[in-house]
DNA sequence: TCAGTGATTAGG
DNA sequence: CTAATCACTGAG
């Protein structure tokens, strides 16, 4: 795919657990106050997987914060935690079947809380569709890395079997 | 190491 | 209605 391309539904429609790897590498697009485009690299992802995953909000069941994860890939679940601190994620996978892609890391900026926090991203952005969003997209890079891996963090109430799959990936 | 902070959820 | 929990951060 040709660099500076937005990425269509179909990137996004996969099974998480082949979408996250690839995130890492490729271009978030946000808007900053002024309208002017702000381009960072992602660099760190974590894949939230289905029902069955007890670290997957989703594993809750269907509720109101958790229904935007029910949809299609492409849309974006963002929701706050610990009163303070906006996470953001990209729903993947077909409709019914919720997954999610938490963006912990960018180039410029680390950390799921500090990067939503820098790009001005908060519960209005719940439910966005990247394919079309006017305000936020991501792009590809036209750079193939390769990703490392390792367990997912502040998830320690999932239980052993959850905690201890390889769904962290970074640079 | 630990407090801050408030939406969300389950339960009475 | 109440109370517990929380995919984090920054200060000490």
């Amino acid at each position: 795919m040709e660099p500076g391309t937005r990425l269509g539904r179909d990137f996004y429609i996969r099974d998480v657990l082949e979408v996250a790897p690839e995130l890492p590498g490729k271009i978030l697009v946000t808007r900053g106050t002024d309208g002017s485009f702000i381009r960072s690299q992602i660099t760190e992802v974590e894949a939230y997987r289905g029902t069955d995953d007890l670290a997957c909000h989703a594993s809750k069941g269907r509720t109101a914060r958790t229904e935007v994860m029910f949809s299609k890939g492409g849309h974006l679940y963002v929701y706050l935690v610990y009163g303070m601190h906006w996470m953001l994620n990209i729903v993947t996978g077909a409709e019914n079947d919720p997954q999610a892609v938490l963006i912990r890391g960018l180039s410029d900026c680390a950390g799921p809380g500090k990067l939503t926090r820098l790009l001005g991203i908060d519960r209005s952005f719940n439910g966005e569709d990247l394919v079309n969003s006017k305000r936020i997209w991501v792009e590809d890079s036209g750079f193939k890395p390769e990703c490392k891996t390792g367990f997912r963090i502040g998830i320690d109430y999932a239980g052993e079997y959850w905690k201890t799959r390889p769904w962290r990936f970074f640079l």
